[in-house]
DNA sequence: CAATAAAACTGATCATACTCATATTTATCC
DNA sequence: GGATAAATATGAGTATGATCAGTTTTATTG
């Protein structure tokens, strides 16, 4: 821990931050993000109504706030399990399956944050999601590459595309599972299946 | 045309359908999707402001009233393309290029209906996104089967996850060009580099 | 055609995300 | 440590998407 040194300034920043991300999301996981208003998440932080937007640009933004260390060790956490099985079809579904069974315990909320992560405002915000979905991407690289070293992908195969493609095919299907298009079950047939096909190739 | 017979009624609730439609239509496009007010959508239409939610559930949604069939003539026209291509990676690069093409002119309002149409509200409205995603990916569908007969794809390929696969590696990279991570001249080589990819698997 | 019912429309009203002028707190300087 | 500047917080105010009780228009019935 580098947390040397904060002046008081940077202390109650910090403390009001925490308080605000976890009022938020408290407030979102028990009543549902559009039915949370602002105000709720303000009061129960104990900050004025304005200053939410000191943290937040948005209510949207809050969504980002809560999630992202969330989603950070959510990350590692499903690269750990990918890691353990043998073969790339396994990993792979591992990998995304790992990040759905965590969206399943608030399906809406999920949409919410999906929606929020598909449509940044500004530069900021960009380059906050840019770091998590290079996070996201370089793990899905790590393990294509470490199954060229067992023969299980051709060598020639760019690890960057590859990533791109395959998160691809997760996140289309996500969307259609978030959106009520198909159930868990569906979800996990057609994303194997059409995993399995681009490994394969058409 | 099988218009016959409207009544009274019908014939007043299409003309202020339409009427709506196009004023929406027109200040999008010169205003933006934000800046545009529902008050402004009503006047403009000359109805009521309360009259507007009934011929659209929410602002959003009258995107998806405004594109329903802008979008089904272009995934037509994206198809008629694409079927002059003789190999299967140039006509799905046509077809989805087609696509872009066509969202290029506007990115910001296309940027708003890709969030629209990743976010559905009610089951109402997933119907009507789920007709456009059935007519999309069935054009998709039938590329990928005829490359089968000239020997571009393999027979045992099903064709619906086919599609849907690459559908998926489609609108990742979309969503990268409407949300400023991409140009669009990387957009096209990505995109490329990435149905090449998904032909030849990994 | 008058009476009744059903459908469609209206616009004042509401709820709430977000702003901004003002006040408060914290840091810096001599 | 008092004065000044900078950063932060406040909450009343604003803009606008959406609602809904009341009105108007259209259809139906006898």
């Amino acid at each position: 821990m580098a947390k040397v040194a904060l002046s008081r300034r940077e202390q109650n920043k910090a403390e009001k931050r925490g308080r605000i991300i976890a009022a938020a999301r408290a407030l979102f996981a028990h009543k549902g993000f559009e039915a949370t208003t602002t105000q709720q998440i303000a009061e129960a932080a104990e900050v004025a109504a304005g200053t939410l937007f000191l943290y937040a640009r948005s209510k949207d933004d809050l969504l980002i706030l809560v999630f992202r260390e969330e989603m950070i060790e959510l990350v590692e956490r499903a690269y750990r399990l990918a890691r353990r099985e043998p073969a790339l079809i396994e990993q792979l579904v591992t990998y995304f399956e790992t990040f759905v069974a965590h969206h399943e315990r608030d399906l809406p909320l999920a949409r919410a944050l999906m929606r929020q992560l598909a449509h940044v405002a500004g530069a900021d915000e960009r380059s906050e999601v840019n770091e998590l979905m290079t996070n996201v991407l370089g793990r899905l690289s790590l393990i294509i590459e470490s199954a060229k070293g067992r023969s299980q992908a051709r060598f020639e195969t760019p690890l960057t595309p590859a990533a791109r493609a395959v998160f691809g095919v997760y996140y289309f299907n996500l969307l259609s599972l978030l959106n009520g298009y198909i159930n868990r079950e569906q979800f996990d047939r057609d994303l194997r299946g059409q995993l399995e096909l681009v490994l394969r190739g058409l």
